[in-house]
DNA sequence: ACCATATGAGACACTTATGTCGCAAATGAT
DNA sequence: ATCATTTGCGACATAAGTGTCTCATATGGT
């Protein structure tokens, strides 16, 4: 087959999404690979699992940077704001589908490094929530913390509505965003 | 010492929320027992584990009829809906703090009978939201499942903000409240 | 003081997951 | 066709978790 690590990678987390706690048997399994050959690959199941975060956080940085989160913490500009978090959270959406597993705690690694990469995007979320308080697309009185566990549960909620066939997946991100923006009243 | 289930039980869930991969050992130091009475106690980790999801969602029932779900289903009255949707969610913070584990998947057993339970209990929580889509208290272009997956996502997230202190105990059932009624706009 | 019961400590067998190694077979480029 | 690389397979050692058992000790009620 010849498997290179993108493919590896892909599979891997394919397979996570759907069986959090697999094994390296089950992963190389699922890959399609022996055992020896995902060693050989990854050589500590650790170091697959970093590797798998890693990507996670790409995936979840290139998200941020695509939506222009920066731009529009800056600009102040409560329209851009909206738009940015509106874009924000569809590919948030797209995230929580293809690297759900990583939202469940106790599954990955505890690496400082990837903790601290962890902080350092949320950070920048919640720069943006902070701003759009400020312009107003927020409100005030939540904490901007807040605000930021509130998507984290959505998307948690959006992805365990897909699991379960509840909502289409095509009318996720009116729904999450309505939620988010207006609640259930 | 001579503990009973129930204090091993409460340990075990005090553990279990703060370390939802402990293994019978270490559990079994947490409570302040011999491994080998643990097991006198409960003879596999199965049996444990059932048992604490048992608790757990009794709990969680408990919640239900002691905020008076059915009668305000039956009801059809907004404001006693209301009522019993606001005592509900801050019955669920407490449940949401004391038996947490519970949430994350992964960690209970497969079992079905406790599937059943889970889907029994959910069913009626959402036969109250629906309840409450049709008196008005509820916006009703919503599915009532999602509306069910956005309180267990809000839990999700006040569970969250409280482990890393980002909200303090007391705000949190205003906060979620809020939140869940207006969103972040 | 006596006795039934509960516990702790440790040993044991069993299972599962991890990581390594060697070797034969397959692959693929030249 | 040849040769270097990659792979699959199986064996192996190691580690950790689970569940059982025995025996000495501690506890608590009478």
């Amino acid at each position: 087959m010849a498997m290179n690590r993108e493919e590896i990678v892909a599979a891997a987390i394919q397979r996570l999404n759907r069986v959090p706690t697999s094994s390296m048997a089950e992963l190389a399994e699922a890959v399609g690979v022996s055992r020896a050959t995902l060693h050989r690959h990854f050589s500590t199941r650790e170091e697959l699992l970093t590797e798998l975060a890693n990507r996670s956080l790409d995936s979840w940085e290139q998200a941020i940077e695509a939506a222009g989160v920066a731009a529009a913490t800056a600009s102040g500009d409560a329209e851009q704001i909206r738009r940015t978090l509106e874009d924000l959270l569809s590919r948030h959406l797209v995230y929580a589908e293809e690297h759900g597993f990583a939202l469940s705690e106790h599954v990955m690694v505890v690496d400082p490094h990837l903790e601290r990469r962890i902080d350092e995007l949320e950070e920048r979320e919640i720069e943006l929530f902070a701003a759009g308080q400020r312009a107003g697309v927020i409100r005030a009185d939540l904490p901007a913390r807040w605000v930021s566990s509130v998507v984290y549960g959505l998307l948690v909620a959006a992805r365990q509505s897909i699991l379960r066939g509840d909502v289409a997946r095509r009318d996720l991100p009116r729904i999450v965003i309505e939620t988010l923006y207006r609640g259930i009243s």
